[in-house]
DNA sequence: CTAACTGCAAAGTTTTTGCAATTGC
DNA sequence: GCAATTGCAAAAACTTTGCAGTTAG
């Protein structure tokens, strides 16, 4: 898929508008909420073009593509192992700052105020196939 | 948001079926394989059923809704504490096997063969807003 | 100059919803 | 009987894409 793109990147305006954008905030916002952030500033810019830059800077590797269990997608500028706890009422999402990655729940509940229900770790890489067919991934 | 759902569930054959195929597979199917699946044993099942029984069990807790950066969600049937790896190339979901929840990297990549690129860390469960809202979550 | 990028709008995908009919309790 | 559930189809929500014009290197 995207990770083979050899294509060789021009810098525009609305990319490093849109990175701005995501480094300087604490939330994890959508594509919608970062077009609306982005249109501020740049009035005539388009949604379309936000999706692409997206698509564009995840498979650049700086930013990172999140899913919540809501359907949209949200986007995180802070590429340092860093861990999130979501609330599954109002679907607000948080980091958890200064985390061990061996923290327990209870300990989770102290440093956020959270009530934990469950948690759910994810590792992503390149499976055996994949990797046969395109060493370099 | 539906956790605050106090309708009475009624049984029904169609949610009854999408449990069962939920149960009975390892794969983390999408709403789209479970209808076909379901279509083969009650062919006149409707996509728009799978999706409210969907919701209806998760609201339920009776599955868990998962997401992975692929725009579809996806669902599982398997409720114990258990991990994932996914591919970011082909993008398939596999179960990591007797995991430790302190196993490193290089330990999943023993175990599953996949080529660890990093993983991901979420603690769901309800915010203090929310919780002082509606204390009984 | 030329390939990457853009705005716009149309199309594609996935999910939800309104409605009249059906079903479980 | 009544409220929950269903199938169907239409609508909504989110994302991608085709195209003609613009821009960075």
């Amino acid at each position: 898929m995207e990770v083979t793109n050899q294509r060789k990147l021009k810098s525009s305006r609305q990319r490093d508008l849109i990175l701005g954008i995501l480094r300087s905030t604490h939330c994890h916002p959508t594509a919608d909420w970062i077009y609306e952030k982005a249109r501020k500033e740049m009035p005539n810019i388009s949604l379309g073009t936000v999706y692409r830059n997206l698509n564009l800077l995840r498979d650049e590797g700086k930013i990172q593509e999140l899913c919540f269990g809501r359907n949209m997608n949200r986007y995180d500028g802070d590429l340092r192992d860093h861990y999130h706890v979501r609330c599954v009422v109002c679907g607000c999402v948080e980091d958890v700052p200064h985390i061990s990655p061996r923290a327990s729940s209870g300990e989770i509940e102290k440093l956020t105020g959270y009530k934990i229900h469950s948690h759910r770790l994810e590792f992503s890489g390149v499976c055996p196939a994949c990797h046969k067919n395109a060493p370099s991934e």
